[in-house]
DNA sequence: ACCTGAACACCGTTCAAGT
DNA sequence: ACCTGAACACCGTTCAAGT
């Protein structure tokens, strides 16, 4: 019969299977694009071309999907080569700080257990930079901690400037400029960049001061 | 009539008013006893006595209840009165790391504009400490931000980590022993209070190095 | 000014059933 | 092994109505 021809049959709107490699990037992008609130298991089902209830053989919950988005972003950290060990921390702890800005959804995860294989990667290479030069006892987990929770907080604390203008956060600032006279005179608006480069200076230089004497 | 009688009326269940301040310190106790995922706009008002609708009255959305809840956590930082500024700095840096560590769900609201009175006060505090110190041009900002992000990082790494035990990460590192030899050797169940005074320490002294050498 | 109840448009997740 | 639809027990929020 005509109507069972093939250009009359509704077309099967996905012929790639559905992976979990699929979810994942589909839920990034998602996240991207629209911010963690939007991130819902129907929409996320939808872009997919799938009900809902389908993610859930391939997932078991809506937080593995999360977690699962978090160790993405910390995969498209750089491993830094070569290098001094001081260059090599600082490279690592510079790509890590942009992997999350490329996500800010991303700074709003980071309560919650790194061990992804990714995150644990890092973490590793972290703890081996600083174990191979020379840093041992409890200055070894001292040094690893500095740096990542210096990486994650001031991601965390520049994502949650809106755009980057500070528009909101000065004009509260600005009403009230009597009671908060230093933060409003010198806290607006600040460059970022800078910042985190001076921040990090700070943390190395103590770092380098305590363990090489 | 006998059942107009006060004895048969059904009392009242609550006369106290109900304020934001009660509104707030119940979401408090709520996240305290609960966490996060239990606060919910129905059972908050439960454990207040009225309905869920009555709540918007006095708050615009629930994240006002979240934002609001934070600032009092933030109120527990106390500001230390004297000493030099390293011994302020040091001071308020770790009250504050201990009252987030006192409410555990407070490091999962971190991200969020700070813009409470509580935390404005802290963060002008931190910045008038440090401009009375000599902190000037680019290294006020800085150092200000360096610190809050050492604090807000290191209580949320440690809140994640389960009951302090480290179970969970040490038993998905131990698995993968070869995959993460140092970390695995070195990183397991650190003691938090001496990885923050450590990190604390690098921290101070490398500011202290680059403003008054 | 403050509180209530009903109702709307959603959620995450389970499960029996299909291929 | 993989996907689907119906259904459950919730959500946050609005709004007309009460006092």
């Amino acid at each position: 019969m005509v109507n069972e021809s093939v250009w009359l049959r509704p077309a099967r709107r996905e012929r790639r299977p559905l992976t979990l490699d699929r979810i994942v990037a589909e839920a990034v992008a998602l996240l991207d694009e629209e911010g963690e609130a939007r991130l819902t298991m129907r929409r996320l089902a939808e872009r997919l071309g799938t009900g809902s209830t389908t993610l859930y053989w391939h997932v078991k919950t809506k937080d593995d999907v999360l977690d699962l988005a978090l160790d993405a972003v910390f995969g498209e950290v750089p491993l830094p080569a070569a290098g001094a060990w001081r260059e090599r921390a600082a490279a690592l702890v510079t790509g890590w700080r942009a992997a999350l800005l490329r996500h800010p959804w991303s700074t709003g995860l980071l309560d919650r257990p790194l061990m992804g294989p990714n995150a644990l990667e890092r973490t590793e290479f972290l703890y081996a930079t600083l174990a191979g030069a020379g840093f041992g006892g409890a200055d070894l987990p001292a040094a690893a901690f500095s740096l990542s929770t210096f990486v994650t907080g001031s991601a965390t604390m520049q994502a949650r400037d809106p755009a980057g203008d500070g528009a909101a956060v000065a004009g509260r600032l600005l009403a009230h400029r009597e009671a908060y006279p230093v933060l409003a005179a010198h806290g607006l608006d600040p460059d970022w960049d800078a910042v985190f480069a001076r921040g990090l200076a700070y943390l190395l230089d103590g770092m380098a001061a305590r363990t090489q004497p």
